[in-house]
DNA sequence: ACAAAAGTGTTTAGTGTACACCCATGG
DNA sequence: CCATGGGTGTACACTAAACACTTTTGT
């Protein structure tokens, strides 16, 4: 018999545990790269994995991500609605993850979120360095593949991490065709070419820098001027700019085909 | 002290209850309208609501919108992995809502799932439509105005439905534009007039029939055609056609500017 | 004959792409 | 002076938008 609406009884639910995890992005000498922690207990123990913790009892999800982000870099989120004073990370949901095997112990559902970052020092600014650390995502991806190999990033990603970094590199890759959110790897300040190469280590191919130029300086409120200039990248100087109030690009930045 | 890596203890967890809830969306007379149901006990006993339900103890979260899919339509799922042999509505995972207040009782974690399907006759096929009901998207998210009016649908949806609603809502929107989505509209065999009236309802636009009909059966992979004809439409007999293997519009449909 | 919806052709404006070329600095 | 990256100009291909026009049915 089926009910359309069904009893709903609170006191006879199967209990869950939910956690966040974090697909936390940087781009690091011309890669993207993912922060990793190093598990110091079963199950995987010694495996690297995704940044997450429980979510408290009387915790927001989205708060519960921006504070396990604050505790594992030392990074302010900086959610859509949110307006922190200092330089912040963009922090979206990115997807539920709940496959009743995925942790052994116990029935865990775990809410990603996917940050965006501009390169920082290292992580946890001084902390504990040794339990966390950046890669390039194709290092902690291609481990899924049959061979293993030496080295301190030999195995797999723990749980489906793999898969969960996955769809953060993906949706991080399609969400700077058709929004700003390429600013967000970038310091306050920036030029047009480090932009650039922040799409290029994302998107993993090379653009024209003259067209790339024109593209973003003619989209109305993606960049404003600073007024000043930089050779930090050699050659001639070149402007500074902050991040404008656009946050779609329309017409959108065009990835070249694959 | 700060913890990279929380000590992960699987039997100190806060308890959650875990639930699915399903934005169903089809094409109703040239309208987009939303399955909703009406609640028969508190909180927010009579008031319309999202359908949804437990998930179960061993049941994964695709799994649950899947089954709950099926009680409160008779629909059957086709997930990108699924390939059910009949005609089934598209699934996918919309976004997670968990703020502590959004259930009265309990901790209650939200994954809502997005669903779109062709034009059913009723609500489950003969059922209980006493307590399902399509309705116009509008008619459901502008009782959140504080303008509140006579009629059956005059209180808002309850809990957040309203905003997992709307999410929802904007997702199919922006996802018919650059995927060939809005074929999940369609019946099994349509024509370019019917498949045009279904960009047209979900944007709230009106389209040149003409440059949609040359745009959308010059996308290599979008639309096969089935050989058939119909006059379903009046007017000279159109040509029928299936949803083709592409999934991704390449270049995507442009949603004429706000 | 007329209305209605399906299709096709053509013109025009705008945008992406490729690439020649010049600019301003450090070494 | 030369290498390096920043920035501008321009020609060409492609696309979307607007709309005149023909086709094929039902009434």
């Amino acid at each position: 018999m089926i009910t359309p609406m069904p009893p709903y009884d609170p006191s006879a639910f199967p209990p869950f545990a939910v956690t966040v995890d974090l697909v936390v992005l940087t781009v690091r000498r011309h890669a993207l790269c993912a922060l990793a922690v190093r598990r110091g207990e079963p199950p995987f123990q010694g495996r690297w994995a995704l940044p997450g913790g429980f979510v408290r009892a009387d915790e927001d999800l989205e708060d519960a991500a921006a504070r396990e982000l604050t505790e594992e870099t030392g990074l302010q989120a900086q959610s859509p609605a949110g307006s922190s004073p200092i330089h912040g990370a963009h922090l979206e949901q990115l997807a539920t993850y709940g496959d009743p095997k995925r942790d052994p112990r116990m029935r865990v559902v775990s809410v990603a979120h996917l940050v965006l970052a501009p390169d920082l020092p290292a992580p946890r600014a001084g902390g504990d360095a040794h339990s966390a650390r950046w890669a390039p995502v194709e290092t902690l991806l291609e481990q899924d593949d049959t061979l293993a190999r030496e080295g301190e990033l030999a195995a797999p990603l723990a749980f489906d991490h793999a898969r969960i970094l996955g769809d953060g590199v993906e949706r991080a890759r399609s969400k700077i065709e058709y929004s700003s959110l390429a600013t967000a790897f970038c310091p306050p300040e920036f030029t047009v070419g480090e932009l650039r190469r922040v799409y290029e280590a994302v998107w993993g191919v090379a653009l024209d820098p003259r067209n790339f130029h024109r593209k973003v300086t003619g989209t109305p409120g993606f960049l404003v001027p600073t007024g000043g200039t930089t050779t930090r990248q050699g050659g001639r100087p070149a402007q500074l700019f902050r991040a404008g109030g656009a946050t779609l690009l329309n017409p959108p930045m065009l990835r070249p085909e694959v």
